[in-house]
DNA sequence: TAGATGTCTAATGTCGACAATCGACGCACG
DNA sequence: CGTGCGTCGATTGTCGACATTAGACATCTA
């Protein structure tokens, strides 16, 4: 058995990316140490230990003396956020692009099935978790961990926007074709072609979620 | 005038980064929060966070329950250091290409000349800071913050390793050659020779930095 | 003697209280 | 009526003490 996280702090920050996911804590919100303590029962002490942690993953924006807040995030900050992604794991599968077997291929062919399957029956959050899946796996076979800790930092924001947004970004179609494209590009060994494939899948998705945003963004107003 | 800085936490960071270039905290060793608020005179609450900060820039290595501990960067990780910072400002600098006017490559280019002179004049630690204040500039050009941050995450690491080991590294003639090829490709305005001119620059000072420290392990054993 | 077990110590994890600071409000002044 | 300053409240920054845990050492057993 998998023996359960123990400190406070993580179970904080649990927490935390629960309150962000369910809307309790919006996008310009301020989290006060002293609420969110009493209201867990325990002191400030890891409510601030988890805040740290939550800053270097960008889900939590601190300001000196002012205190901790929901970034409000701006359509260029998600563009740019999903492109960085992509630098990063563009470069990490063409770098590996030689180190995936014909099984690692076929293991990639069925989670791009599976999403399709479940896109078409419109089980949203099960097309979360299989492209999580994919991409996890992609990034599996480089043995950059550098890279590895700056591409699973940016996951979970990234993670929270595509969770917010799933619904209105691809046709079940669409979502198939775009992973499907990914995986034929290691196929075919063309580094220069896998990088730019990747690349491209994020830039796209960005710009999709930062329109949607952008549109709701002007609704709200 | 530049306001000083405030809170302990950010001096607690700079002592830390002081004692890490000046060796007298040396890889592997542990930083004892209790001995470190003792010897500055405060309470272990500044230094928790800077330690929690200096975390989030692989400057420290933490391990639950345990401690913080200085990090022991094998040859690979610090190549890896090296590439990631190259693919993040390789397509920095490649998508901000159009953006640099002549009077900036004709900075870029007097930061190449002062860097040759002070090369051979052996102003060691001259060449580093222009290096630094080079590589600033040419990230300087970038919009997308979100890449900017992780870059500049790994800018004091790298400083560390090349501020401790650019004796060894390059000649004079070559520092300089290296740095003007850059310059070269931009002027070009080929974008992807651009990245590529660029990310060669750092995986081969990484390299050359992770033999430098290969030897130095060898000699010392 | 080799291995497992118990105990001890030193370090981190957590706590509640106090101090310092930021931002907002209201007042005086032009 | 608009602007600048002083006060105030709320929140973060820091503190010292206690609780808990990982690792080292000693002890017991076969």
């Amino acid at each position: 058995m998998m023996i359960v996280k123990k400190t406070y702090k993580d179970q904080v920050i649990d927490h935390i990316y629960q309150l962000i996911l369910t809307d309790e804590l919006q996008p310009g919100d301020q989290i006060k140490e002293s609420l969110l303590a009493a209201q867990m029962g325990i002191s400030r002490a890891p409510i601030r230990e988890a805040l740290k942690e939550l800053m270097t993953i960008g889900l939590i924006e601190y300001r000196p003396q002012v205190g901790n807040f929901v970034p409000v995030l701006t359509p260029k900050q998600i563009v740019d956020s999903y492109t960085t992604r992509g630098i990063l794991e563009g470069y990490a599968v063409m770098a590996a692009s030689e180190l995936f077997s014909t099984e690692d291929l076929i293991q990639l062919d069925r989670y791009v099935d599976e999403m399709g399957l479940a896109a078409r029956a419109g089980q949203h959050k099960k097309v979360v978790d299989i492209g999580g899946d994919f991409h996890d796996f992609l990034a599996a076979h480089t043995d950059n961990l550098q890279l590895l800790e700056f591409s699973g930092r940016l996951s979970l924001k990234l993670h929270i926007l595509f969770y917010k947004h799933w619904g209105l970004l691809y046709k079940a179609d669409e979502i198939e074709q775009r992973h499907r494209a990914i995986v034929d590009s290691i196929r075919s060994q063309d580094r220069g072609r896998i990088e730019q494939v990747v690349r491209a899948h994020y830039v796209e998705t960005g710009t999709k979620i930062a329109a949607v945003q952008a549109a709701r963004a002007e609704t709200a107003a």
